[in-house]
DNA sequence: GCGGCAA
């Protein structure tokens, strides 16, 4: 039981809930619940019925990938709809329009490497596709609230840094068609334009930036966000050049400890050698 | 008063 309450118990334990919304649509009740661990944050989707409960784990980067498909399967005539796969990290979502005597209804399936595979179904709904909207506001909700959670609280007035061309398309994973038959004319996904996105880039909101200096360098750190997800932007300034990477905030851990490696390897060269071979020796009296 | 999925 999601709830409300507080901590926890029992398995899982450590993982703080940030943002819980539930909907209730026909008789399932769906739980969003935005969680954050040492490991990153993702948003657990729980369908709940009488008999029944099914929860799928969603990386916070997937959420606006679900917030496109279903766009998607909302706005997409029913004989047009394709099955879709989601890739992310390590995981697979599979999107299946199906229909029974109950009416259409979305299926969402997620297949991980370790965990069976674990489905929850969302109804179209009697009059169209109200169910699906539904479920995609709340994602909207959170979406929006999680872009949020990374203001600080006093914001400094901050110069936003120059805004470049094109980071968009650099971050995040892509989604690939399914199992559809016939690969109709260019109508693929339209993804990027289903819905009001939130800014393509609101780098320089968020209050965050960093600057640090080597030799004639300086290396600025900006948090941002855009529809595929947050990525930390390193942008290299030296004279008028300037060059960046984009981070997706899921590599942010590997890419710290790939510098905590050559920080380790380096040190000697940075300190005067010493180790087990090598040692410091006092200066010769001068 | 639902009921799908898929093991």
């Amino acid at each position: 039981m999601e709830g409300g309450g507080g901590g926890g118990g029992g398995g899982g334990g450590a993982d703080v809930e940030l943002v819980c919304k539930t909907l209730q649509f026909e008789h399932k009740l769906f739980y969003f619940d935005l969680k954050e661990n040492p490991r990153g944050r993702y948003l657990k989707i729980s369908e709940k019925t009488a008999a029944t409960r099914s929860t799928i784990i969603v990386p916070v980067a997937g959420i606006v990938w679900f917030l496109d498909l279903f766009n998607y399967y909302i706005g997409t005539d029913e004989r047009d709809a394709f099955s879709k796969e989601l890739k992310l990290d390590t995981k697979v979502f599979y999107f299946d329009i199906g229909e029974n005597k109950r009416g259409r209804f979305l299926k969402v399936s997620e297949a991980s490497v370790n965990r069976n595979r674990s489905t929850i179904i969302v109804p179209a709904g009697s009059s169209g596709e109200e169910g699906w909207e539904a479920f995609r506001n709340v994602l909207l909700e959170i979406n929006d609230e999680a872009s949020r959670l990374y203001i600080v609280p006093n914001q400094q007035h901050l110069e936003p840094p120059e805004r470049l061309p094109g980071l968009s398309d650099d971050v995040g994973a892509g989604f690939i068609s399914g199992h559809g038959s016939q690969s109709a004319s260019g109508s693929e996904l339209p993804v990027d334009r289903l819905v009001e996105l939130p800014p393509q880039d609101e780098v320089g909101g968020m209050g965050m930036s960093k600057v640090i200096r080597a030799d004639q360098k300086k290396f600025f750190f900006d948090l941002g966000s855009n529809n595929r997800g947050h990525f930390l932007r390193i942008s290299e300034v030296a004279g008028a050049d300037r060059s960046s990477i984009i981070l997706p905030l899921s590599g942010l851990k590997q890419f710290h400890e790939m510098i905590g490696h050559f920080v380790d390897i380096t040190k000697d060269r940075l300190e005067g050698m010493s180790g087990p071979n090598v040692r410091n020796v006092e200066p010769a009296q001068r």
